[in-house]
DNA sequence: GGCTTTTCGATGTGGTCACACCGTAAAGCT
DNA sequence: AGCTTTACGGTGTGACCACATCGAAAAGCC
């Protein structure tokens, strides 16, 4: 087994990192597009042009595949995050954070839209599959840390559950809200203005 | 067609409804344990300890299938609430019904577990089938509505963007929370006392 | 240039699925 | 009684699925 970064060696070649990405990707595009019942070899081989062997070799199991693509997507978005915080993303105010980081859990774009929908679709595998779970589990762990934290050092006072549970309660809010602005039951400002406002109640507490 | 109450008639036997309501019964036992994708014809049957040929002849397509266990689980959610609500559902304070409401969609037993967890399947299925999601929708139309109205004569005040938009933002911050209690994020307890903090602070408004 | 390993297309396979279809039997009308 | 409709078990069918396997090409080592 070659050295996890290398491109080269005996190990997997120059483009391996970069195949399964592309593969993924196509994996998210179907899972936004029509959910995860929808994945398959053959669906997610078409999306990507390639040819199903492909997918196969590069992921032996279908699981692996859905793995791999539930971490792609959530790569994507801290990447968005880091983008939307700018340079300094580590000192950054803590109640920019909050801020950033909430409003990005609501759709705005094509591109957050999909996201969010493929979130909700695995939010939705993990209540019938372990392994998706277990994964879903470990976001939310440090998603709920980092908000806690951050509350934390913006706000003074502790709330009464504590700042965990502060935090657990906006991305509550902010997830919830997000659903029903994707199914169309409320607009994405209305929605915005709600969690915007949740988020100063908390910050004034 | 026979008139729909109907018992007799040329149309449909006695047992109709009562074998019809079985299998939808069954359907939402294997959503509430493996997820709608685990739902077919064969799984269906063989939780409802019956033959196939009987489901198919009672659904004669899955998308009907589905389509009826959604109702039958709603059906059953209302029947709690109105039993929580006692004798006197239409005419009790605004308030109790907040709270009875936004509690049920908090998981607290065995069998709300379940619910919810159906709930949430079908959630995730609206976001790929548009069946599915024009049932989602009016359901949650009627709660939100529901819930609107209860906001209006409860509390005094309206909030800045109208009652509807405070009932939205409850049953998403309640649905969050509820799927984090299903994941094992956070703890029931904790959940019912965010979701009931949320409320009184809407009624405070 | 030989050797190993990765790459990956192609094809096979056993299983499941939704649904079609058939036959029989019972129920209920007239 | 005779007819129609419902009830339902059994069986077929064509499609798709995840995954196994094979073989050839290509990519890097020595």
């Amino acid at each position: 087994m070659p050295s996890s970064a290398s491109t080269r060696g005996r190990g997997p070649g120059l483009h391996h990192d970069r195949r399964r990405t592309e593969i993924a990707d196509a994996v998210l595009v179907v899972v936004a597009g029509r959910g995860l019942p929808a994945v398959s070899l053959t669906e997610v081989a078409a999306h990507a042009g390639v040819s199903p062997g492909r997918v196969q070799h590069y992921f032996p199991t279908k699981q692996k595949l859905l793995e791999a693509a539930f971490d792609r997507g959530n790569e994507r978005s801290e990447e968005r995050i880091r983008a939307r915080l700018g340079a300094g993303t580590a000192d950054a105010p803590p109640a920019e954070v909050l801020a950033v980081v909430l409003d990005e859990l609501i759709p705005h774009d094509e591109e957050s839209r999909a996201h969010l929908r493929v979130r909700h679709a695995f939010n939705a595998g993990a209540l019938a599959d372990d392994a998706i779970a277990e994964r879903v589990r470990r976001l939310y762990a440090g998603l709920h840390g980092s908000l806690a934290a951050c509350l934390a050092r913006a706000g003074g006072r502790e709330p009464a559950g504590g700042h965990e549970a502060a935090a657990v309660a906006l991305v509550a809010q902010a997830e919830g809200l997000a659903y029903h602005v994707l199914l169309g039951t409320t607009g994405a400002p209305s929605a915005r203005r709600t969690l915007h406002a949740a988020l100063e109640a908390a910050l004034a507490r």
